[in-house]
This record gives C-alpha cells, sequence and structure tokens, in this order.
DNA sequence: GGAAAGACCGCACACGTTTTCCGTCGTTGA
DNA sequence: TCAACGACGGAAAACGTGTGCGGTCTTTCC
C-alpha cells in the first residue's frame, strides 16, 4: 500500500521547516517570514509537491470537489452546463465531477449518499426537463439549475422560456410576419406549455400539441397550412426542421413564403436544417456559470435564497432572414 | 468545521464495542464472533452509519473511486461508455465520475494532477475520435477506450470498425446488391479510412471522401449515381441521413431501387431519417464494460496488455429492409 | 488441576494534512 | 538593564478509518 508520493514532510525537510510549517508557507496562513515562505515553496516546486486531497480533505473537512448530479443521459443539457460550472471553479481550485442518475431514484439515493460520505462541498442538481423537482435532502450546499426545486427556499437558476417564446414572436413581427402559428411538443412539459402560453399571450393564437419529432413537425404542418400562415413557431429544433422539410416538399419556401423559428439551439439540428434555424439559445453555460457563482457563496456560508431566471438569446438565421 | 455525521465510534459504542472492532465486523475482516458482528452490523443500520469516505481513502489508500477521462465534450460518445462503466463498477461499490478535458491538454494535465492527488483507483481514458492517442503518464491503473494508446504496452479496448464495415457490405450483398457506392468523411480520419478500407476490400470501389455532414452525403449522391448504384454505404449516420434525402428528392426510392446504410446508430440521425437507417452500432456500453472490468483487474493487480478490438452490431432498419 | 490452544476483541499506531497553542528569540522602550 | 511585546516557527492534536499485535477468557486435553 506504499505511495510513493512526496508528502509534506519531504518538502519542509528540504527547506528546513516542520511540516506544519510548510503547510502555512504553501497555504499562505499563519505568520510566516516571506523568507521562510519561499524557500518552502522552491522546495515544493522542486520536489513537484501536490498535497494528497485525502489527508487535506481529513484534516479541513473541504475536499475542493462539487458534484454536477443529472438525470439527463444523453447529456444534450448537462455537458454544456457542466462546462459553465467548470469555468467558476476551477478558477477556485474546484473540481467538478459529473453523476448520471439516469433518471433513476435509487441511482440517485446511491450517489447520494456516495457523494455526501466523501464529502463532496456541494452539489449542482440538472435534469433534462425544466419541470421543478423534488428537492435532495443532503446536509450540503445544493443549487438547481434548469430544473427548479419545488421548494422555494432552495436556490434555483433556470432559463426564462416564456421571454425566450416571446423574443421569437417580437423577432417575427420585425420582420412583418402575422399570421404565425406555433407548433409544439406535449401540453404536459412545461417547457411546452410554457413557451406556448407566452407565444399565446403575444398572438392569441391555439398552439398545436404534439411531441418533440420532426416527424410531428411534418404532420402539424399540413394542418397549419390551411391558415395560410405567414411564419411557424416551433417549441423545438427537431420540430422546426420537421417543418422546414414538409414545406419544402409542397413547394412552398422558406423564409420567402413562410418564415420557421426553432428552439433550444441545438446544432445538430439547427444547422443541419434546411435552411439552418433560426433559434432560441438557452446560455446553458450561463446558467452553469450562474449555478457555480451560487454555489460557491453557499459554500463560503452566504446561501442564496430563491429562483433565479436567465435570459435566453435569439440566434438568427436563414429560416427568418432569406439568404 | 462540525461534522455532524455518524462516526465508527458512535456505531462502537452503541454496540458496546470499540472502533477497531466495528470497522472489522462491517468490512469482514479480523476474526470476530458472528453474534459480535450481527451486533455491529444492526447498530451501523440503526444510526444510518456511512463509513466517512475520507478517513478510508487516507487509511486504506483505496478511494473506491475511478475517473473517465474523456475529450469527448459533446458526451456522444462518454456517455455511453460511463454508463457501461459505471454498471460493472458500482457493482463493486465504486464510484464513477466523469472528467471533460474539451481536448485541451493543458486541462487535461490539470485534470491529471487532481486525479492523482485525490488518489483514484484507476483512469478509464477515452475521446471523440478512434485515433490513436498519447499515453497518460500516471503510476496508476489505467484503461483506453475506443482511442487506443500508441503505446501497446497499455491496455485498450477498441472497436472493430473494419468488421462493422464489412458486415454492412455483406448485409447489402445479401440483399442481392452489387453494385456499391461507399461515401465517407475525411481520408485523415482513421474511423473513415478504416471503414473504407474494408469497404475496399470486399468491393474494389474508390470510396468518395469528405466530412461527416449531411451537406457531403447529399453532395456525394449526385455523384455516386453517374455509376448506378444499387446501394450506398455512408461512413456516418448523418451522410446516410443526407443520401436519404437527396435521392427522395431526385425520386429514387429507398430501399427499392437503392438501399443505404449508415453507421455509429446514433439515435437521433438513424431513427429520424426517411426511411430510419440500417447502421452499425458501436456498442459502447460493451466498450465501457471491457474496459471497467480490465481496470478493475489492474487494480486488483492483474494489469492487461494491449489491444482488444469488440465486435459491432449491425441493426437492419428500413433504409435495407422494406417496409 | 494445570497447561496449552484457540477464539475473540481492544489497544495503539498509521495514513497526510491542517491548525491551535505555545515556546523562543530578537527588538524596543522605560 | 530589564520587562514587555511582537515576530516567527515547532510540537502536537485532530480529522475518521483500517489493521497488526498482543492480551484475556474460555475450552479442552493430558
Amino acid at each position: 500500500m506504499k505511495r510513493p508520493g512526496v508528502r509534506m514532510v519531504d518538502v519542509a525537510a528540504l527547506a528546513g521547516v516542520s511540516a506544519g510549517t510548510a503547510s502555512k508557507a504553501l497555504s499562505n496562513t499563519g505568520q510566516l517570514s516571506q523568507e521562510t515562505r519561499d524557500r518552502v515553496r522552491r522546495a515544493a516546486a522542486t520536489l513537484g509537491f501536490t498535497p494528497d486531497a485525502r489527508g487535506r480533505a481529513l484534516s479541513s473537512g473541504r475536499t475542493y470537489t462539487v458534484a454536477l448530479l443529472t438525470t439527463d443521459s444523453s447529456g444534450r443539457f448537462s455537458i454544456p452546463i457542466m462546462r459553465g460550472v467548470e469555468d467558476v471553479l476551477s478558477a477556485g481550485e474546484l473540481a467538478t465531477v459529473l453523476c448520471d442518475t439516469r433518471d433513476d431514484p435509487l441511482r440517485e439515493q446511491t450517489y447520494l449518499r456516495s457523494l455526501v460520505a466523501r464529502g463532496v462541498d456541494g452539489i449542482v442538481v440538472t435534469g433534462r426537463r425544466t419541470e421543478p423537482r423534488a428537492r435532495i435532502d443532503v446536509p450540503l450546499p445544493v443549487v438547481y439549475a434548469l430544473a427548479a426545486s419545488t421548494d422555494p427556499t432552495d436556490a434555483s437558476v433556470i432559463v426564462d422560456d416564456a421571454a425566450g417564446a416571446a423574443a421569437t414572436i417580437a423577432h417575427l413581427h420585425g420582420l412583418g410576419r402575422t399570421r404565425i402559428a406555433h407548433i409544439t411538443g406535449p401540453a404536459h412539459h412545461r417547457s411546452a406549455a410554457e413557451r406556448a402560453e407566452a407565444v399565446a399571450a403575444a398572438l392569441c393564437t391555439e398552439p398545436l400539441y404534439g411531441d418533440w419529432s420532426e416527424r410531428w413537425g411534418r404532420q402539424a404542418t399540413d394542418l397549419v397550412l390551411r391558415q395560410n400562415p405567414d411564419a411557424i413557431s416551433c417549441g423545438s429544433d427537431q420540430i422546426a426542421r420537421g417543418v422546414c422539410d414538409r414545406l419544402r416538399e409542397l413547394g412552398h419556401s422558406v423564409p420567402e413564403d413562410i418564415a420557421v423559428t426553432g428552439y433550444d439551439n441545438w446544432p445538430v439540428m439547427a444547422l443541419a436544417s434546411r435552411p439552418p434555424l433560426t433559434s432560441v439559445d438557452l446560455r446553458l453555460e450561463d446558467l452553469g456559470r450562474r449555478a457555480a457563482t451560487l454555489l460557491l457563496e453557499a459554500i463560503a456560508g452566504k446561501p442564496h435564497h430563491g429562483v433565479l431566471e436567465l435570459p435566453t438569446q435569439l440566434i438568427t438565421r436563414e429560416s427568418t432572414l432569406g439568404t
């Protein structure tokens, strides 16, 4: 079980001080002469010393690790969020680990026990859906991202879907389009309902609920064409792509005859569509950054409470702009 | 810095034994009477005791954690691999954490230092490409998955791409197709070259190299149609989808006139294509499971050396079968 | 009845770091 | 010159668990 790693005592010996002093020198604590500090630092550099996280965790109680707990097994949402989280945390020398619960409550419990047992400093909880979710019960700082906690005293960061949907309508209005149809996913999905509501508020029109697929986009196109629209706002990029395909098949040109907007700005869909889709970017990295910032504050003892809504960004492409 | 968690001494006190004895009872070591073991177990259950991973790690040297280090920032490949890894490791009470290097060598170094410092038991290295990659230099068990190490003494698990490509050709031959074209990605991508080579060996035909996009699939379709093929084998599902779209536009029916095969079995592409694509599934979860198994053996002191090629699986759908 | 053997469990240290407390030395002011 | 004080660094405890070693008690055999 020998670990050949260089330890604090080795650094201390080389610098001619005690282990405790070396620790203080490297962490900028205690009161030491600048000369001693430098000497220890040089010794550490010479030996390539990296403090053992196990000892440090046991002693200080901090592990300098936070977990991103996700139910999004595809990574479509959690990976960008993780990038944002990492951006903020790595600056503070914290490591980020991703744990995928696969939407399995048992697996989630297992992970939580494990995370508490190993003493992570905090947890960011996220999911594949925007539905508020049950809070997790751990004696640790927690921030919810994308899917808020049902408990309003928790800290949550979510996307302002209503504003995002409203922005697409405003954009279409700005292009002079007035007969706008809305095709979206299942009515019982919060992300569908919330966006549809915002659209309805601006248009006084009835949204068409279905599922998130291209197939549904194609089918719904046939339905809405009876209303002779000059624009179709879609609840997802997949739906929008199906709409574009169907319109092209029927001889309608996008965006000249009918403009189309997507939602999510999922590159693999929005860019592959013909034409490429104007879409609403969720700014998931911003979401991650904000969540990480709140988590850091909570770890520092200043917890935040309530739900924070972050703005989206409209990305305009050929599906509304012409070439 | 107080941690109110229940500790080994609390369990021991409740069971009327010493902490050391409680430890042995719970880990099934030492020689204790069955009655004492049970008593300690009951006490632990009553108190909801979970051993503190920090103390355990410091004492035993094991952290019961392995890292999955990936360069695949999309998660397209690393997430399924992680699922496989987890399947194997969670049975042994090991936790799996995912670290995304974003293909940045500096970030990779940072992660490695961190992982070594915190004493993970082992590392699975994977990537977004199948190109062999430089080995990582850490004093820990390492297994490479999907992208092999350039050092043949390391343990690597990769996909048998040549066999996968050969299987699609065999499948097409079985359907009586003989004039088969091959459209694939960049020639300098190993995954393109390896698959193309296998196809060429079976067909004595020239592959068309381009990029992995649907656009290229559409463009290349126009080129290969001059050869009057009765099947088109594609290097990726995206290319195949573009091929299908273009063929439909030109009035060719798939699979009646021309059969089409994809590669990767990426659901979002293979299923959304019209018609759905016959494709080669990479069995990434199997890859992860195998890598995890090898890693466990390496951790147990029985390291494996060399490259292991795992079989793929041909998934047949309407693009070759008719409805 | 005594001794040897075996079953069982406690003691104490190890792991590596952090942090508190205290001792020592040099300096300064009275 | 002596006391007080500040600056500096060492010693040791603490974090929680794992484990080797040895001690005690019971049992068994001669």
